[in-house]
DNA sequence: CGGTATCCAACTAGATACTG
DNA sequence: CAGTATCTAGTTGGATACCG
């Protein structure tokens, strides 16, 4: 994944879009995000399963794209927000739909409703 | 990413939908199979920066996955077909939304409208 | 035609520890 | 609080060659 944008577009757009979301939280940070501003460690514990590092790097490939704004307020103890730009905000359809879909897909394998797996059914 | 899927759920179901979508040309794949069915070859061309290795694999991925289902035709020489499965087909408003969505996002970069990039200048 | 086998390079995420 | 530094493990995607 993330292979150059630009080389991405040539072959199909779908892979601009798993290439500038596709990041293993990234998708749940813009989610959390489009409940509104949200500092550092907010996130942090929104999303325990991260640890800064990865958190850091996500919320900054997420900035460099365009996707969200990070705010930095010179004072002690530190502080710095995250929200999404109108771009970011624009894929909330996206996020939406895509949790929706997560969810379903999940409920089909816990559920034990039917299909466990790939039924031939 | 690929982090199981079961852990994802836990977090954040869009997670789910990263971890079985997430991969190089899956969406790609599914896009194209959304106009119907495809045999192997022709995939091959229609995403020609995949080897076969590669695209077999996310074929297999996808499959497990139950997104789509793999015929095999026992004749010589050998004709695999590939289709989308119900479920597979169901994330179609998705496909269509992150292809959108893609080509708006490449567009900024590529128009020279304004933005051109993270512009730190 | 439709893969598979082997090997490899790259990247990505994570653990841990430390800092302004 | 909000990172950064360093290092490592694991995974993914790719090249190439060969098989039924």
């Amino acid at each position: 994944m993330r292979l150059p944008v630009q080389r991405a577009i040539e072959v199909c757009p779908v892979e601009v879009a798993v290439s500038v979301l596709g990041g293993t939280w990234k998708l749940t940070l813009v989610k959390h995000l489009l409940g509104g501003t949200r500092r550092f460690g907010e996130l942090c514990r929104l999303v325990p399963l991260a640890n800064t590092r990865t958190l850091t790097r996500q919320l900054r490939e997420l900035e460099e794209d365009g996707i969200l704004v990070r705010t930095v307020y010179p004072q002690v103890p530190p502080k710095v927000e995250y929200a999404l730009s109108p771009l970011g905000e624009s894929l909330a359809p996206l996020v939406d739909g895509m949790d929706a879909w997560g969810a379903a897909f999940a409920s089909r394998l816990g559920d034990g409703g039917g299909t466990r797996r790939a039924g031939r059914t």
